[in-house]
RNA sequence: CGGGCUGUGGCUCAGCUUGGUAGAGCGCUGCGUUCGGGACGCAGAGGUCGUGGGUUCAAAUCCCACCAGCCCGACCA
């Protein structure tokens, strides 16, 4: 013991070193942790429990929607990814190439691949789905009977990174591809709006995340897409991160992979196409919106595990009894539902002294600990510790009662980190109308070492792509989003860069 | 993929300048005392010093190459 009261969990802090934070909470929390395979990470059960009830719940959001899961291959043909121009130049840096598909020993006794066994035309590793799952639609539609089709997927994809972190941007990573079908351009866009929608529900309701809905600018546009919708997050450091993006793919795709049919006047014509998606990056995203200098703070309705129950045994004499009562609290627990489903309980056995355990949670950022010693049986009570409060702010309860509430607890918890993000980015969300001013607000003091600075700027443009190049290069700040909002927008005014005339704000912030 | 820095038990690092055959703290294992705010004592286990080559009687230490990681740029979910 060597702590001062004020010690914290997680060194640095947010406010000394966020991203060096961060990392340290991935570790601490036991999400994940780097691989052998540079720019690869290895999802520990804790970050994937996450992930899974991240997808369980977008899943159902997904069949509520019409949708159904299929799967396609993990290859592509180079010949399918050139098809769309837009496409082949926006991911061609980051392709890994299958040339082989044998192994042998080679004179210095090592593996290599055989030369006998190089492929005619070589594979990528998809990068995304598009092009092959076009090239699978247009063998599907003949007639307009076809549309619409409406089918997503669940899998890994592989962009070549060069600066990987863990959870936000990793070589390999693990999301969900939806790609539809269909007869009009209307209902495609339609679509398109209503993905971005269920993103929306699902960070604002699920994973605690207010965000802002917009439209991409041209230049930061998905290659091959007509339009593109982003659901945008603010965490800690006040920097953004796309949280989900929805194309409109218009014709393009259909036009490349030959998805046509004939429509119901008889002429032959292309689909419309979408395709939307979200990444473990959520992941990502939660931990540096909600997380402490204690680690991580996890949303109940996403939380692997909601309560975990530190059996209190200073005594052998009352240590079988403790563990009992500690098994029958948390089958009572279970038997409570939170959103439908049952509550994930722990009982924590592991024979570990003293609040080693206790801050193991803490860092892993368990929504509710529930500490049960020898006083509680005699006394009926139990001593709760909220993750979102004080480590320190302990509540002595009637264990009926702690039972009772447990649910409304949750959402209580839950509700009060959606309001804490949600303050946190209005307070640095700020209408900005002077070049000196954004200038201002996105330069740190310190430039050797910045602070935690800036935030989201909304300000007019005029919609050239030479002033967000300018901005760019100037601050590394982007246009993150047209945002659909009106209120947001407020309407025409004049360019802050430029003096030109612009249609209405849009939302600027440095950006992951 | 360009510029800089760094590779030594599981982790963080000392040792390298002035070559002489490897250390600390944490963690881990065992036993005991502890346990409602991150415990302590004692006894242990654990290292081809990133990889390959070179110089030397002798290399963690000097030289070369390669590989990997970190930071800064360009790119991105």
């Amino acid at each position: 013991m060597n702590g001062s009261a004020a010690k914290t969990a997680i060194t640095p802090t947010r406010a000394e070193n966020f991203a060096e934070w961060y990392q340290q909470v991935v570790r601490a929390a036991e999400l994940a942790e780097p691989s052998d395979v540079r720019g690869c990470m290895v999802i520990k059960p804790w970050g994937f429990g996450l992930w899974e009830n991240i997808q369980r719940q977008m899943d159902a959001m997904f069949k509520a929607t019409g949708h159904r899961n299929a799967y396609f291959p993990l290859f592509i043909p180079i010949s399918y990814l050139e098809k769309e121009a837009a496409h082949v130049e926006g991911f061609a840096k980051e392709c890994a190439v299958v040339t082989h598909h044998r192994l042998e020993v080679g004179a210095d006794g090592k593996m290599r691949p055989a030369p006998s066994a190089e492929l005619t035309e070589p594979l990528v590793i998809r990068p995304t789905s598009e092009t092959i799952i076009g090239a699978t639609y247009a063998k599907w539609v003949q007639s307009y009977r076809d549309l619409p089709i409406l089918i997503n997927q669940w899998c890994n994809v592989v962009r070549w990174e060069m600066r990987p972190r863990l959870f936000l941007r990793t070589a390999e990573f693990l999301w969900q591809e939806g790609h539809t079908a269909h007869e009009t351009e209307a209902e495609a866009r339609e679509e398109t709006q209503r993905m971005l929608e269920v993103y929306a529900t699902l960070a604002r309701e699920h994973l605690a995340l207010p965000v802002y809905a917009g439209e991409k600018s041209a230049g930061e546009r998905f290659p091959g897409a007509v339009q593109t919708l982003c659901i945008e997050a603010m965490v800690q450091d006040r920097k953004a991160i796309q949280a989900g993006t929805s194309h409109f793919l218009g014709q393009n795709f259909a036009k490349a992979s030959g998805i046509k049919f004939q429509s119901r006047a008889g002429a032959e014509e292309f689909a419309w196409t979408t395709s939307w998606g979200v990444s473990t990056r959520l992941v990502g995203t939660l931990l540096m919106a909600h997380g402490d200098d204690d680690g991580a703070i996890l949303p109940p309705r996403v939380a692997p595990t909601h309560v975990v129950i530190l059996p209190i045994t200073p005594k052998a004499e009352t240590r079988d009894a403790v563990l009992a009562a500690a098994d029958v609290l948390a089958n009572r627990l279970r038997e409570q539902k939170f959103h439908g489903a049952g509550l994930e309980v722990e009982v924590d056995r592991r024979d570990l002294g003293g609040g080693v355990k206790n801050w193991e949670w803490i860092k892993k950022g368990v929504p509710l600990r529930v500490e049960l010693g020898p006083r509680d049986l005699e006394k009926g009570s139990v001593a709760v510790a909220r993750r979102d409060r004080g480590v320190k702010e302990k509540e002595f309860l009637a264990a009926d009662a702690f039972v009772a509430q447990v649910a409304a607890t949750l959402q209580s918890i839950q509700d009060g980190l959606f309001a804490r993000a949600l303050a946190q980015r209005d307070e640095h969300t700020r209408r900005i109308d002077s070049r000196e001013e954004f200038h201002a607000f996105f330069t740190p003091k310190n430039a050797e070492k910045p602070e935690v600075h800036g935030g989201f700027a909304l300000t007019h443009w005029d919609g050239s792509a030479a002033v967000e190049e300018q901005v760019k290069n100037d601050l590394k700040v982007t246009i993150r989003c047209i945002p659909a909002d009106a209120a947001l927008g407020g309407g025409p005014g004049v360019c802050p860069f430029t003096g030109k005339p612009s249609a209405q704000r849009v939302l600027w912030a440095k950006s992951y």
